[in-house]
DNA sequence: CACCTTTGCTTGATTACTTCA
DNA sequence: CATGAAGTAATCAAGCAAAGG
């Protein structure tokens, strides 16, 4: 029942009608209405003319004529199936207007036949100027209270709840985009520490290696190590340390960074041949 | 080249459900 | 605890453009 009430939300008076002007830049009515459902259809050109006479609004047309619609069309059966809804349930976010009541009679007088046609949706395209406009105010804020509803849908000649349906699918789809984002920023993050990994492994492959080479080359005075080489234990093959684990990238950082030892500093050298390292 | 049809995408609208005051 | 408003998630479906025959 909420969600029946929700479809009254901000009903104007042309809304109420049911022969809101509907936008598309640019849309014609749709071929498929013309052609296959025998209904009313309503469209006129500009937003800014929405206002037009009553009797113009409201025709009944045959299974192929419609009134001219270069740019909006509206479907007679979603029109009358709103109207019916609304007959139904209290408005709570605007009031019905007169206009409203006369709609009503008229769709009364038009239910039955009118009903069964009502199944299909019809959808309305904004139009660039809104959509930029409404992207302007989300930008501000993505969410609106009721009273900034209010007054983007009068200014923009549209439906509270329409408004409202535009900001709900606006912030569902930026999230998803968000979230798109970020799958794609992770999975960046897992290849390359995936890559990180297998470096790594490599290294610890070429250092157990080592451990059972002949004799040891010579160290030069000094010698440039990266610091995840530094950390393994030959006795026990345990990477101590930050060498082996990958918490944080911070961490990682580090360990990517070489640093100097003196090789003939028995303190900070690690020796191959020489029980356990420090880190143990 | 015009015309259909198909396909995929965008987007307005609906519904069910959740959260919160 | 019950209620209603407002939000989200999932989905539907209209409209449109591009591709292809």
């Amino acid at each position: 029942m909420m969600d029946r009430m929700k479809l009254l939300d901000g009903c104007d008076t042309t809304l109420a009608l049911g022969l809101r002007s509907l936008h598309g830049a640019g849309e014609t009515c749709s071929s498929r209405q013309q052609q296959v459902e025998p209904s009313l259809t309503l469209c006129h050109s500009d937003v800014e003319t929405n206002m037009i006479s009553r009797p113009a609004r409201l025709s009944r047309s045959s299974p192929h004529s419609t009134v001219n619609c270069s740019n909006y069309s509206f479907s007679a059966a979603a029109a009358v199936s709103d109207m019916i809804k609304k007959d139904q349930i209290n408005n709570k976010d605007a009031g019905v207007s007169g206009e409203a009541e006369l709609c009503r009679g008229l769709s009364r007088a038009s239910n039955e036949e009118a009903i069964d046609e009502a199944s299909s949706r019809k959808k309305l395209r904004l139009t660039k100027e809104q959509s930029a406009f409404l992207e302007n105010k989300f930008k501000e804020h993505s969410t609106l209270n009721p009273k900034q509803k209010q007054a983007l849908a009068w200014q923009l000649k549209l439906r509270p709840r329409q408004v409202e349906v535009w900001f709900q699918n606006r912030r569902a789809r930026t999230k998803l985009k968000k979230t798109e984002v970020e799958c794609e920023l992770l999975k960046r993050r897992f290849a390359a520490l995936t890559d990180e990994n297998m470096r790594l492994n490599k290294e610890l492959q070429e250092l157990k290696d080592l451990k059972f080479s002949p004799a040891p080359a010579p160290l030069p005075l000094f010698i440039q190590l990266p610091a995840a080489t530094l950390v393994i234990c030959p006795s026990c093959e345990r990477i101590a340390g930050a060498a082996g684990s990958l918490e944080s990238e911070a961490s990682s950082t580090v360990r990517r960074r070489p640093f100097l030892i003196a090789a003939n500093s028995p303190k900070n050298f690690f020796s191959p041949f020489s029980s356990h390292s420090a880190a143990c």
